[in-house]
DNA sequence: AACTCATATGAGTAATTACTCATATTATAA
DNA sequence: TTATAATATGAGTAATTACTCATATGAGTT
């Protein structure tokens, strides 16, 4: 079975921007509200909107709405996994302390 | 250890081109001099050049000379197995007869 | 040396994408 | 029913990226 080539390398372009991983990885296996997003990432309201749009069209992501709250989450929380693997592709690494421990929790699943 | 985000970024967005997709699916496990990539993706040498490029700028491939030929490989050839995981992540998949065996075989490196 | 084949490269252009701004929508609370 | 908090959206602009063209480099052959 061979995927779509356009649909893959769709995915992965959007994937393939900073802003749009570290939301990612900020929703990490977790289900996080736009306001959490925007708290973890420190990127503004309409930049974390405009971002998750992105992330909504490549059907990556469910949402669900709790009052005024809408919680994100991965349809596929592995995809954190799939993520780590790629950045292991990379020479470099980034020593955990330099990474706030919310973002940390956050990969982890807490 | 947490990743670069930058990085890792920025390989999901090199490699979320269909055109350099299908070269990284053309090269596979395997080595593939210049012409073969020509000849399995049906793209013009400049086009295979000029993406090639981007593939080397981000240090995921490995190039051998052998008298005029020069030969692509993948660092990590695990590479593949994890892009089919990503692929999964789709919906719809394509039925293995739409895709050149010649295709086909070099993903599954041979 | 001259020629051919394989591959790479710099520069220019067209297309795409990221971002911001202003405003809209939806839900709750007063 | 007005106000406020949470989130989304359309449109415009700046930056980035994909592609092509012309040409360069490098290896093997005659």
């Amino acid at each position: 079975m061979i995927p779509l080539i356009e649909d893959t390398a769709k995915i992965l372009k959007v994937l393939g921007d900073p802003n749009r991983l570290n939301i990612v990885f900020a929703i990490g296996k977790n289900s996080r509200s736009v306001t959490e997003i925007i708290r973890i990432t420190g990127l503004s309201q309409t930049l974390v909107s405009f971002h998750l749009r992105a992330l909504r069209r490549i059907d990556i992501v469910r949402t669900r709405r709790d009052g005024p709250f809408i919680y994100y989450s991965l349809k596929t929380p592995h995809l954190i996994d799939i993520l780590m693997e790629i950045s292991k592709l990379i020479g470099k690494t980034m020593p955990i302390e330099t990474v706030s421990p919310e973002m940390v929790n956050s990969i982890k699943g807490r």
